[in-house]
DNA sequence: TTTT
DNA sequence: TTTT
């Protein structure tokens, strides 16, 4: 459970291919860097001015396999996860702060390369939800997999209903 | 997957207890009715004035089961989820739509009665995240649980790595 | 103020051509219709299967120009809102209930005409934000200029149409 | 106008008081160190674990000042802004990287003195929107004022302070 | 009514 | 390092 909500949500493009790693056990990590953007005109000076933000985006397991297969540089994507700060110290012993996004959704958008990039895989298709609840909330896009996976580790909580349990859809009293 | 993000965020008040009813396969349905409120003073008049928004939400499963043991009127909530509208015919024949939101995530906050409501009981942690992850976006409040069985059906996807599969913390290169 | 957050946050595409009509004193309102969609394969048939939800999107003032102006059918967009249900009566005599997404910010994706469609108009850069602030959260999307006037009343943008400028409630063609 | 989007969502507590100072021009700074923690149940050691990630806060103007008035250590809050991450070199010369949240809105819940710490001033409330917009997204909470201010430019509200008004960059006491 |  |  948690005690705080921790949500980052981002639109922007990719400055560079993803990195993929693998872990010793074969989990996949993916890194993104992730430009948001915003102009605007300085009072003053009446200068155009433009600012642009940075973020490092971590992907994990399915999430980051579909980062790795299907971003590019350039791409534009919706990205939806939670703050994380790691405390590191550097080759030269100084100890320093990195802030992450760890990634929990993503979803590309248009934009170049936009219109190939569906994931067709077999792989990555939702199963049919329980419990009536055909529609999820950030629902659908390729966290879905994975968010499973992280959310609640692994193994469905013990008290879920059954899959395939005879719900009907004329149960559901909506 | 999907195409398209449909995400509501509210922070609200329940304007009565929750209702919970079960399908015929056990699966628990809850009914909130969360009001969000503003007021501002009318320029004109000078008055002050206030809208309050109600919003009808739906939960389902072990995040039903817990809204129906905790929740109660007037409790402040956290509801993430997203916007799902039905198409229906009243009893007098007359076509109606009605939109509610579909909680995917839940949060009690404070409030009336609001120190004593966390969820104390055992079967609502998480458990160890997989790859590393150990914080979770949005995650680690109640829906988690929910979340995994709702997202994706249940059981984890099938390509996911074998938790407890060795995954070591300085495996991790972050 | 408020007592509450009532926050809705789309991606998805548009159906139609926004509709775009005036206010008796001249304030512009848009309403598009945004589908979010989503698959996944039914577990007991293995079938596939979709379900589309389809908002209705209300923008104001100069968003709601803008929109008029650059959105088109089919185009994806970003939109950042919140939810407001309307009761009326219709011809029949009928009390029905409708719920919009009040738009408060725009943002248009790649897809098609993804590209040309960038706001390229005088009128709607952001100037210099004060206060050593240079970013701004959500920010600087097609929503800060109107967000200015309708969040926080205050001064209205100039470009602003006139307050208090008979905006009857019947002028309203929701 | 911009090319993304940089969001982010808080529900936690404050770990201290708020910090507040001034800048030169008299703008108001407010400093949050605030709180999001999860805990969920080891699956390899079945112990409970807990992790608690610490965000920084900055608020700016009208914002900042009712942080600084009414937000205590302890207090529940809802924070939604913008992620920024500054280079900086600290007093040995090492290049550091530091990210924090700018807010644009804020919303005090319920906790610790949840209960009177509503914004009672009489310069906070927000006036008649126009254009028929009786509500407004995430809106109406106390960031409604001052995100103006932030977001748009445009004109200032009345109430802040002047703009163009030497504030110079190392005013800013990040 | 969109999109993939 | 992206994008417009």
């Amino acid at each position: 459970m948690a005690r705080g909500i921790n949500k980052v949500i981002l639109v922007g493009n990719l400055g560079n291919d993803p990195e993929v790693r693998y872990t010793g056990s074969g989990t996949a990590i993916a890194t993104l860097s992730v430009a948001t953007s915003e102009s605007w005109t300085d009072k003053q000076s009446g200068e155009r001015q433009e600012r642009t933000e940075w973020h490092r985006v971590k992907m994990f397991g399915k999430l980051a396999e579909i980062a790795g297969e299907y971003l590019k540089k350039g791409r534009q994507v919706y990205i939806e996860g939670s703050l994380r700060t790691e405390k590191y110290t550097d080759k030269s012993g100084v100890e320093k702060y990195s802030t992450d996004i760890v990634a929990s959704d993503m979803q590309m958008l248009g934009g170049p390369g936009g219109g190939e990039g569906g994931a067709s895989g077999g792989g990555f298709q939702r199963e049919r939800p329980q419990g009536g609840q055909r529609q999820q909330g950030g629902g659908g896009n390729y966290g879905g997999g994975y968010g499973n996976q992280s959310r609640g580790g692994g193994a469905p909580a013990p008290s879920a209903p059954a899959s395939g349990g005879g719900f009907e859809d004329d149960d559901i009293p909506f």
